[in-house]
DNA sequence: AGTTACATGTAAAACGTTACATGATTGT
DNA sequence: ACAATCATGTAACGTTTTACATGTAACT
């Protein structure tokens, strides 16, 4: 799947792996995410596949840099996955909801004290993609231009992240509150 | 992590490895779960550091069963693990979400038809949480004997499911509506 | 003097999925 | 006859993370 998203920023311009991960933190970093090593390693092998070519240029001052450019092979397949459908839901993978399942043999302190520190955590996520306008996604992205079309899809990714924010703070606030009021029936 | 799952559960009463798999199904599936060739090679390694021990159970016409049990060490792991707090969020995948952040280059129809099959796929999905009942979950989870404050915790952790679940299907509502509006406005 | 930004990579480990292999019993 | 349930595993492959290694320039 990296590939892909790799491939989607390249359709737009030429980019080293450096920039992609910077572009990758600015933008898509809610839904998806990558390590530089990762990205290095895909990029080999995107290369090795005929997705994209590479050239190496050469600064004073500063490291050499490596830059990637998308090929027809590349585009290719770049459309055939954006084409083909989905046909399930993703499964997720939330280690705190693991946590709660599993606290019941625990004080209730511990894990309230977790909850309500993760309460803070995503309230200030949802600051941050409040703060963001469409624009900010947009430069920071990748300076790239953008048709309508996808300046509506950017702010709706960016709106996901703010439903999914608020669902889990809403989810949290409920369950602090249930926990709490089981501990006063007891005492 | 998934040691931990599989500890916790050992934690109520002794499993089977494909006994662990199910009781995931039914009970941690919506944000947790695990191949069943995941989960023999987990249950391997926890034998190796002394977290589990097994013995081999023969059955007349039905094949042999391997019985984990936790040990005191792989308590102390499982309360370590639950004690100590999650200091980040966890960075979520969605595979949609980064295909819709790359089909402004295409067809509006080839991403709305996907977005179409996905809410009818998380529509699915919660209709199937929210028939589901605390003791449902109590029942298939394991047929644990669980204190009051676990019942509250799983209970939780299935709302947890029916929110998300809710917010997705209002994400995709409106993201359908905004790309038909946008190709209404190009016509 | 220490950190951050720039820039690329290797090596090892951990984690996860898919396919294969076996084999009896029960239900359709 | 065919598929599902029970039950365990190996092998190969693919993905992801963490740690290490290098080196300059600018900022604090």
């Amino acid at each position: 799947m990296l590939k892909y998203a790799l491939l989607g920023f390249l359709n737009y311009r030429s980019l080293n792996g450096y920039e992609l991960k910077q572009i990758m933190e600015s933008s898509t970093k809610n839904f998806w995410h990558a390590d530089l090593s990762q990205i290095y390693k895909a990029l080999k092998s995107l290369e090795a596949e005929g997705c994209v070519v590479s050239s190496l240029e050469h600064q004073s001052e500063r490291p050499d840099r490596r830059n990637y450019e998308i090929t027809e092979v590349g585009q290719q397949a770049l459309h055939n996955w954006l084409a083909s459908p989905l046909t399930t839901t993703s499964r997720m993978k939330e280690e705190l909801l693991l946590k709660v399942f599993f606290s019941g043999q625990l004080n209730p302190e511990t894990i309230l004290t977790q909850l309500r520190l993760q309460r803070d955590l995503h309230q200030q996520q949802l600051a941050h993609y409040s703060g963001q306008t469409v624009e900010d996604v947009e430069q920071n992205a990748s300076s790239l231009e953008a048709p309508a079309l996808d300046k509506i899809l950017w702010e709706s990714t960016r709106r996901a992240g703010i439903l999914y924010e608020k669902m889990y703070i809403t989810w949290l606030e409920e369950t602090i509150a249930s926990i709490e009021s089981h501990g006063a029936g007891e005492s």
